[in-house]
RNA sequence: GCGCCCGUAGCUCAGCUGGAUAGAGCGAUAGCCUUCUAAGCUAUUGGCCGCAGGUUCGAGUCCUGCCGGGCGCGCCA
């Protein structure tokens, strides 16, 4: 709605000089008008002039068609405030209605192709409420760049060539091998969980008797094919649970298998960014914004994480991403230095690579904390939680905040019909408006015609501007790379549809009003569920 | 010790590339409503935006130092 008006400052700016940046908002105090710029002042500011006569002579230049304006006025320390023409929310509105699904989507002038990187957890167990905040946000990401025009590529890369998975294979064997009757150790740092003993009898059982005979190179080797099918199948079966797929599965296995890791290691040697000390190859990485040089190679030739994690990033880049987004448990924020360092002196662009960090979740039931621990068994995955509160009150609450805070997840609360549950307050907002659209015998896609705005009071118009402002709310959203904002802008939407509920009457009004209510009621339906769509969460008819 | 994140109302948190008088929910207090779905509305209460400087016409927002909390600082992943 702010774009041409925007477009025309741009101009006037560029009379004036091209290097000045300026803001056009929405202020605070509707007093202040529709819209306000902050050009006058910048541009003062630049001149060193009277902040209230440059924005006179920036008025003086609009073209006050050009932007569909109904008055501008000069105010406090010199901003600019514009109110539109009065049909101009009307236009907007019937665009809403128009688009209906498709509102909020939007082409931004600078498409791209973007690979996002989210959960890639190690295939060593369940997966836990931490990765459910990952997954939600790095979907929530995903979404909101296909929804403002980019071209997305959900990716989960799995570290199946590490000691973990190792490890877990010398487990399994040896429960494999107590299965059969035989005495055996689960090894030093293997894994004593249930869930080994359970798939031990079960490979017992497909593979026959003899499967404990094999000797122990091949019998590792299969259990650790086994285990590492067994663990994919259950995450992707929670997060497919969860509402999130994934386009690509990569392997860390097949970076080393294809000769990347060693392609990555010679990149770097023949750039002149490593050396050799105390029998380890080293990357220069503190010449690269790093605090110190890092180990690529051990002395006992094996390679560390960073170096198979570098091949992958480039295996990325190759595939032809303009850009990625990585999203990381705020624990690994230390990595993203020497990552950026190893881009960077491979000459990636800067701002390549972007990670988007996750503050870890605390879960409380009630007003007592779960405490997390696989050992005592009360360790809550993934799975249970949804399983518990459910899949829509999963992934709003994995989004009500900012994923850089600490989150807070009251199961509880979470799992309660009350309007203290935010998933369950939104949602019912837009129920009530179908259940308006219902009662009312109508089909919301039956409801058409011109709304008047002239019949309407100011619950009206203030609900009709907040559902106006979803995609912009989108665009912003997106650019930050901030779910949360979808979140924020639902649950104000809620109180005010709630609010409207209660003091707008819509059936048994006159028809004129009957009819521009209804009209309301269509689209805010489709503002909720637009938005709810976007985050993966269902918008039901009915609660 | 060094680095990163956080610090906003009693609690949980928003706060738009620096903008006009810092907001919401919950809680508390008072009243209203009893409905197109019961979880609704209004008012009141509540803030040295961690502290101290600085930049700016303007700072919750940017810079510096300090305080408090979390996390990370391995030839682990």
């Amino acid at each position: 709605m702010s774009e041409r008006l925007r477009a025309e400052l741009a101009r006037v700016a560029r009379t004036f000089g091209d290097d000045v940046t300026f803001t056009l908002e929405r202020p605070r105090d509707p007093s202040h008008g529709d819209l306000a710029t902050n050009l006058a002042m910048q541009l003062a500011r630049r001149d060193r002039s009277n902040p209230r006569v440059m924005a006179e002579r920036v008025i003086a230049a609009l073209d006050p068609s050009a932007a569909m304006l109904a008055g501008v006025e000069i105010a406090g320390p010199g901003f600019i405030n514009f109110r539109l023409a009065a049909d101009t929310l009307a236009q907007e509105f019937q665009r809403l209605l128009s688009d209906g699904p498709q509102y909020g989507r939007s082409r931004t002038s600078e498409p791209r192709r973007i690979n996002v990187e989210f959960v890639s957890a190690n295939p060593t167990g369940p997966l836990h409420v931490g990765h459910g905040r990952g997954a939600a946000l790095g979907d929530g990401i995903a979404a909101l760049l296909e929804w403002t025009g980019h071209e997305v590529t959900r990716e989960f890369y799995v570290n199946d060539a590490g000691v973990q998975i190792a490890r877990l294979a010398e487990s399994l064997w040896a429960r494999v091998q107590q299965s059969a009757g035989r005495p055996a150790e689960i090894p030093e740092g293997g894994y004593h969980g249930e869930y080994l003993k359970e798939a031990a009898a079960e490979l017992l059982q497909r593979e026959g008797e003899g499967f404990a005979d094999l000797e122990f190179a091949e019998g590792l080797a299969r259990c650790r094919a086994a285990i590492l099918a067994i663990q994919r199948a259950e995450q992707d079966g929670t997060l497919a649970d969860f509402g999130v797929r994934f386009d690509v599965i990569a392997s860390e296995q097949e970076v080393y298998d294809h000769g990347e890791v060693a392609a990555a290691i010679a990149r770097l040697q023949d750039a002149g960014l490593t050396f050799e000390e105390d029998g380890a190859l080293w990357l220069r990485a503190s010449a690269f914004g790093d605090d110190r040089d890092r180990v690529l190679r051990k002395s006992d030739g094996s390679y560390t994480y960073l170096v198979p994690d570098i091949a992958y990033h480039l295996n990325k880049f190759r595939r032809g991403f303009d850009h990625a987004i990585d999203v990381w448990g705020a624990d690994h924020h230390g990595y993203i230095p020497r990552m950026q360092a190893a881009l960077k002196a491979l000459g990636l662009p800067d701002g390549w690579l972007d990670v988007a960090l996750v503050q870890l979740v605390r879960v409380v039931r009630g007003g007592e904390e779960v405490k997390m621990s696989k050992r005592s068994g009360d360790f809550v995955t993934l799975r249970d939680l949804y399983e518990e509160v459910g899949v829509d009150a999963a992934r709003y609450w994995f989004l009500m905040r900012r994923s850089d805070s600490h989150l807070v997840f009251d199961i509880e609360l979470a799992k309660s019909r009350s309007d203290e549950n935010p998933v369950f307050y939104v949602q019912m907002a837009r129920a009530r408006m179908s259940g308006i659209l219902r009662n009312a015998g109508r089909a919301p896609e039956d409801v058409t015609g011109a709304i008047d705005l002239g019949v309407l009071g100011a619950d009206d118009l203030g609900l009709i501007k907040k559902l106006t402002q979803f995609p912009e709310t989108v665009e912003r959203a997106a650019r930050e790379h901030e779910p949360h904002r979808i979140t924020t802008y639902l649950d104000d939407l809620a109180r005010m549809s709630h609010g409207w509920y209660h003091t707008s009457r819509v059936l048994g009004e006159s028809p004129a009003v009957e009819h521009s209510r209804l009209l309301l009621a269509r689209g805010a339906r489709q503002v909720f569920g637009n938005a709810l769509t976007l985050l993966g969460i269902s918008a039901p008819d009915r609660m």
